[in-house]
DNA sequence: ATGAAAGCGCTAACAA
DNA sequence: TTGTTAGCGCTTTCAT
């Protein structure tokens, strides 16, 4: 294995001339920096990591811990997360706690091993409900969740916003009766709870909502029990892509016909929200944006320790389609 | 920061026994090995894993780089490689090639920096041609692409018989004129072509197939234009869940009826293939096992660097739905 | 079973 | 601008 000591002995200069050039340290004439440049390129060096590190103590690194890594929504998120880290010359360790608050703690901790410059993380609720930014040795930034008083960066949707137009959008196409499922495992899903009372508050309409489990399975089974119901509702909205997909399901399963029977409409802009008929309407998060500002974010907090906390809120956008069409 | 001299001065012991302990050596007695554990807990420390790893040349850590991780055939198998390192105490650096072959390069690159004990890839097919995995400081389990003649332990879907009995079955539901579009780009789209000729071969019939380039977009398009032909084929077969997107999507904007006017089937048991009507025919990855499988070939491979390359095969399973009934 | 001590390869403080 | 050198925190050899 070819080191400093080497590449310094083949272009008679010192290690720390070297050490310099490669991490781009001014200081250097510029022959000197061609002779290095040239001896690293003949004998194929490659600084070693771990001794950089444990010298430097920094390690250029940043953690991305997802709740879910086979929901598209958080997939999109790590696509752009790790799109702009690459663009920074910044190595990723991508984490999938798989919504479960045991394996989150121990990416938790093994990311304070790894010494990761920060951290962003879509929390479990179960952190979320406790969280103490100050606690971790590194910076953190939320995505995803977050309740109106944690104290840490974050990137959020305005949950409550985008629930109250989608309910909102309903009412306008006539309907009255509007059942909302929600998943009550996290922070998403009641946050959007409260836009669509608020929504069915302001025109006067009896909310009926259901917490679940935020699994399609559930949904499912849920969704095929309101849908027995006599007299029907008029709409069942999701809180989420996933809780959307059971409901898709039971609909189909039921063979109910959408929108004449029965409105349905929720979260996510997934692609098979389009290949459906009739087409879904839907809450689209900016994925892309969301991915990109948690990074820039957390790059400007590890520039800055000591700047004021910031949430970032982004606002979804509505998507109207044949899901949702008013009755004639 | 607590480091080993703390724990060993606490516990009244050398730096020796300590690193033995907490690195599970034998050659300790109990009382010793007690009294560490009780200043580890006490002083809560936590080792430095870069001067672990300097010293030791270990890194208990693998590389995972992914051709494209928004494909949920990738995902899948990254959340199975993910749960069983982490059973298993290893860390995985997770990466997305975005199937770009410079990236994929930088990742190679930044494996053996790393210093990982191995590496799976799912190959671009720049790379697959010319691959050389002697060529890597670390052994090689390559993921759903393989050429006949690649020299690396490998895990893959058998891809010609499952294009085989896919295209079998629509013969057998009395389809003549089957058109198969596959991606060009990458090894399983030629190898389900090949499939896909034999089947057709065996039954007389004549094969049309056209390549493209794997994007939904592209099969969209390519879909539109065979859809409009007069006669219509009886059947199009994407060799893929992203060319079968796209043709779902072609096939719902022409206003076609499957399976009546036209059979479609493809690749992936992808959620939303069971959500559209008529639900569609597929051919199912096992994407579990094949993420599982990888890891323990590269454990295997890591625990006996000279064993001879094997490849395992795994089988499709033909999923027979709606959209390939036989016209009455 | 235990401890003393030599580095792993690099960076950065300091001197020149 | 350049070089010398002292460690970063740990593992591991070699004595004991």
């Amino acid at each position: 294995m070819v080191k400093i000591v080497d590449v310094a002995k083949q272009a008679g200069v010192s290690t720390a001339s070297v050490s310099r050039v490669i991490s781009g340290l001014p200081g250097v004439s510029e022959e000197t920096r061609e002779r290095v440049n040239a001896a690293v390129k003949s004998l194929g060096y490659r600084p070693d990591l771990a001794a950089r590190r444990l010298r430097s103590g920094r390690t250029d690194t940043l953690g991305l811990i997802v709740s879910d890594i086979r929901n598209p929504f958080f997939t999109e998120i790590s696509r752009a997360v790790e799109d702009v880290a690459y663009q920074n010359g910044l190595r990723v360790l991508l984490c999938n706690a798989d919504e479960d608050p045991e394996k989150e703690a121990f990416y938790l901790e093994m990311m304070r091993d790894e010494n990761v410059s920060g951290v962003i993380l879509s929390p479990t609720l179960a952190i979320l409900s406790s969280l103490r930014p100050a606690s971790y040795p590194f910076p953190l930034v939320l995505v995803d969740r977050c309740e109106r008083d944690t104290n840490a960066d974050a990137v959020v949707l305005d949950n409550f916003d985008a629930a109250y137009r989608l309910t909102e959008h309903l009412i306008a196409q006539g309907l009255r009766s509007i059942v909302f499922l929600y998943g009550s495992v996290g922070s998403t899903g009641p946050q959007r709870h409260q836009g669509y009372l608020a929504a069915m508050a302001a025109a006067g309409l009896a909310p009926e909502a259901e917490p679940i489990a935020p699994r399609s399975e559930r949904a499912r089974e849920v969704a095929e029990v309101l849908l027995q119901r006599q007299p029907r509702p008029d709409a069942l909205v999701a809180s989420s892509g996933l809780v959307l997909l059971g409901m898709a399901e039971a609909v189909k399963a039921a063979g109910v016909t959408v929108p004449t029977d029965i409105a349905i409409a929720g979260f996510d802009d997934l692609p098979w929200t389009r290949l459906v008929t009739p087409d879904i309407t839907v809450i689209r998060q900016p994925t892309d944006e969301i991915g990109q500002t948690a990074l820039r974010l957390l790059l400007q907090r590890v520039a800055a320790p000591d700047r004021s906390v910031r949430r970032v809120v982004l606002r979804g956008e509505l998507l109207v389609r044949g899901s949702t069409q008013a009755r004639v």
